[in-house]
DNA sequence: CAAGGCGGAG
DNA sequence: CTCCGCCTTG
């Protein structure tokens, strides 16, 4: 038995949103650990993970695994039914032939109920693979977004390159070519450095996808549980609070003269909008000499990379950037990238293999 | 080798939006003199100039004259990804076969390097006739763009008559006919009684647009304005006072017996929207009384016009508003109708012929 | 209200 | 397979 109130529905569109067009059809694979989603896209070639932990709920309540085998398309027109302030209860029972979803307004005077039938999927549950990466690029979303639907004017394909100074995206196109150069900034290295270390912590790196994939298939109960849904409850709350108040005295990004710890909060508050970032320890050094509170990337780096990616899927990975304002690009050389977006108490995470040669 | 810094990229943009549907291809003809660009419109109806002076430029260097055939398509597409507030620098070397786009964030976080392909294109270059108009009307920009749209809901063409007192667009369609009726106020002939002027005395005149082609305008001065200003005003006055009336009176110009309800109504409706007619007020007294500060027109009128244009080519050279916040008509009888927006440094040029009989 | 994406037709 | 028109979204 499955029940998981989301705070906002609109989360769950925006994730629906996001996903619709490369997959139609999906197991949700419900545990105590959450709720996992993983499918290859309709023609084969991307993958794409979604990770929403209990956290990532107001309650969560998920007696033993089950998938729930979701057509996409039906999911997303019955989320349309949901304000996006709603509070949002998914609940299947144990047949799991049935997800109900109900809908309250949050002054309660509304109430809606949707059941929406749900199939057999063939899980091709693919293994993700467990890669180290040599470059690791942080910068805002709508950064990203805008990038490649601008080089996709031109050309097919993009080819990212990255070094230490900045990530370079480049294409070629029959009528022009052309390329984009960001910079790592120090205010970016500031904002991001500890961007993804936070997950790791909480137990959803990168690295460990594929080993969701086997816990949950092959045995039960023994996955890693480093949160309570006690826990989860509580913090949930707390950040309530706490944003709420922030949220309403934050207008001015501008003037960090001299940052107090209240002043850092409220600018992240800002900054990020819907996505979860966890206060960071106040910096005490703030140097954004080099301008602007929003631009910039952050770039790990063990290893120069250049790879070439087809646009279009990257056009559609970057919808997402309505569920964060940070996305994370991870490359090896000749490995799939990882275009990555967190968000409250999950991510999500898309794989594409990079064009071999140069077409 | 041309080094043209534009401080705005979105003002190239909004240039290239307005012409692009009427223009594919086009020379950018690039001297010391600034930029100037000549085409007939694909159908070979109408004729746009723009033209760029170095003014407009932040910096502009250009060591000798050369065409650059641009595809209009393909730098639109360029022009998209750059962002509006970013500083755009054209760079051409003197082979001329390729144009370079430098996008630079104002942060300077990002770059952006675009690389055109150009062409060559076959440099028709066309006579403009060198016209004293009879009359010109300035007027909001945006006023225009309402009227011709409206009016191209209702028929093809539309007639402009322009006498001392206003400005009268009328159409006829199958359904219904309309007139939009502009007059002439004070506060308008304060703002724009000297609009041309500066032109003028920096060497751009509208009649220099052919002389432009050859070299340099060799002469000034367009329009002849014999209408003294205190007529304007006078009849102005007498507008203010009898308003109703005088509509009244213009409509039975047409084809009214007597005015109806529904008439009065349909007149306002398309005289108003969110156009400049500032509302009535009970006869104040002077012209300043008519006060919008945005409304109103301006005429200059050496002899009554009638010319009937098709209604298409208006509403594509209305795109132009974007450009500047005020538009000019200039109209002589039996020749082209020149419309003309002025921007920071440039001007944009549409020359289109009446349409000859009533068809 | 305008622009981009999707679907249908040639 | 390409182009045009309709529909949806920002």
């Amino acid at each position: 038995m499955l029940e998981a109130r989301l705070q906002e529905a609109g989360t769950l569109k925006r994730l629906l949103d996001a996903i619709k067009e490369l997959v139609t059809d999906a197991n949700f694979e419900c545990s105590e650990e959450g709720i996992n989603l993983q499918a290859m896209d309709n023609s084969h070639v991307a993958l794409v993970a979604v990770k929403m932990q209990p956290e990532a709920f107001e309650k969560y309540r998920c007696d033993r695994p089950m998938p729930l085998g979701v057509n996409l398309t039906s999911l997303t027109k019955v989320l349309k039914c949901a304000k996006d302030d709603d509070t949002c209860t998914l609940k299947a029972g144990d047949d799991g032939d049935v997800l109900g979803l109900l809908y309250e307004a949050k002054a309660s005077d509304r109430i809606a109920e949707y059941e929406m039938k749900l199939m057999d999927i063939d899980t091709d549950t693919l293994g993700i693979p467990d890669t180290e990466y040599d470059a690791s690029v942080t910068m805002p979303s709508a950064e990203f977004t805008r990038i490649v639907r601008d080089l996709s004017l031109l050309g097919e394909s993009v080819r990212i390159e990255v070094n230490k100074e900045g990530v370079r995206f480049a294409s070629e196109g029959e009528a022009a070519n052309g390329n984009v150069l960001l910079k790592m900034t120090e205010a970016a290295r500031q904002r991001w450095e500890d961007y993804d270390k936070d997950e790791e912590a909480s137990g959803s790196a990168v690295k460990k996808e594929e080993g969701d994939e086997e816990g949950e298939g092959a045995k039960k109960g023994n996955v890693k549980k480093e949160v309570t849904d006690d826990d989860v409850v509580m913090v949930d709350d707390d950040d309530e609070d706490g944003e709420e108040e922030q949220e309403v005295k934050d207008d001015d990004d501008d003037d960090d003269e001299e940052e107090t710890d209240e002043k850092r909060k409220k600018r992240k508050a800002g900054k990020q909008g819907k996505s979860s970032q966890p206060p960071k320890k106040p910096r005490t050094k703030k140097a954004d000499g080099d301008g602007g509170d929003k631009g910039g990337v952050y770039i790990q780096l063990d290893q120069h990379v250049s790879l070439t990616f087809s646009l279009k899927y990257l056009v559609n990975f970057s919808k997402s950037a309505t569920l964060s304002d940070t996305v994370m690009l991870m490359m090896s050389n000749d490995v799939p990238l990882l275009v990555k977006y967190k968000f409250g108490g999950g991510s999500i995470c898309y794989y594409l293999a990079p064009k071999i040669g140069d077409d």
